[in-house]
DNA sequence: ACAGAAATTGAACGAGTGTTCAGTTTAAAC
DNA sequence: GTTTAAACTGAACACTCGTTCAATTTCTGT
């Protein structure tokens, strides 16, 4: 049973160059996309010989799974320690999220242009996927069980799972929008329209 | 002034090999996303010679850029015809446009996969930027028309812009998920959660 | 029927790809 | 201090990549 409250525990990593690649292999992604996808490029930026990918990973698809893994663990551990402080108070609780996540560093052209490479790995290296669903997962389950407290205590004209899908949908859609095109809306903007869509959820 | 009601006009194209690339490229990009992103690929998919890409197009990416423009537009035209039915009904008229998206050829993973290409090339190739503001500038655009007739009838709680822009987040967000993991929920949810937002938006 | 233009071919080029592996360095254990 | 294992190197290999261009075919207009 996946904790709600808690963060979620990343992998531990063994090793210094481990770390490195994976830190490289972010810079890169978030730098060039796809072009930066490359066992060259990113043992360069990491300090280390091109062999050393092969070493500690089964591949570099591997190697991108472990990035993906870590980046997405990262930002949604920050979002749920942050709002963790009104655990009690679950329609608080969504605000200060939505507040983290829509001002923090995932709004940034950079991190799509490496989501992207993860999304589009995802049906050609297993690892991928797996890293995929597992931090989907925590992140749709999260909501999805503060959507229940709140249905404790107001009611909901959604069950909790359809609300909570619609508020991923509304999270991701707005990021990806504002991501691609900086230029037709604001963070605040964001923020607006998802707590719009909370209000209207719960009545 | 975009017209809204209309469809978009598809750029004409001359000669049938090049319409033969531009639909090899999309079959490519949706069997196998950026793996199917090749010159080679493409071309032996058209039946044709590898030159002939470059003879018909400065670039590769100029061909992908062709190439999203004329996906996005099909797509764009054939719910905007269906929808045009009512348009004099704007609420029916979303109704309509949300039964045609969601139930069309888009929602399919492969179709996603091109789509993840086409993104992840827009800030390395000026032509598939052109090609993504120019397709979606018309989606955003039809769909504020229709808010702003339906704002002439009913009060809205949110300016029509804003309205259009947590939409077309919806719904973008709702296709993105579901490709990514078709057996979370059903494009029968994703009508009835976009339909909550534009009963929450206008009263 | 013929000349000129447009369309099409595919070998060649240089650069980039992921992975392997014999060889070297560094660290840990006793 | 010596031995054994782990970490690391980088040249080499077999592809694949996008683009070019001389040579060839097909189409157009007269």
């Amino acid at each position: 049973m996946a904790n709600n409250r808690n963060p979620v525990e990343l992998q531990p990593i063994y090793g210094k160059a481990k770390l490195k690649l994976i830190e490289a292999t972010l810079e890169s992604l978030m730098d060039e996309g796809m072009q930066g996808c490359s066992v060259r490029k990113i043992s360069d930026r990491a300090g280390v010989s091109v062999g050393l990918v092969n070493y500690h990973f089964e591949s570099i698809h591997h190697l991108v799974a472990a990035a993906y893994g870590h980046l997405a663990l990262t930002f949604l551990n920050r979002a749920i320690e942050t709002a963790a402080t009104y655990k009690e108070h679950p329609r608080k609780q969504l605000s200060v999220f939505l507040q983290e996540i829509f001002h923090s560093e995932v709004m940034q052209r950079r991190v799509l242009r490496a989501w992207l490479v993860f999304w589009g790995l995802i049906d050609s290296a297993p690892p991928i996927q797996a890293a995929h669903q597992a931090s989907n997962g925590a992140f749709t389950q999260y909501l999805q069980s503060i959507f229940d407290n709140l249905a404790q205590q107001t009611k909901l004209n959604l069950p909790p799972k359809m609300a909570a899908i619609g508020l991923t949908a509304m999270i991701d859609g707005l990021w990806l929008e504002w991501c691609l095109q900086t230029d037709a809306f604001e963070p605040a903007d964001c923020i607006q329209l998802c707590e719009t869509w909370v209000d209207a959820v719960h009545q």
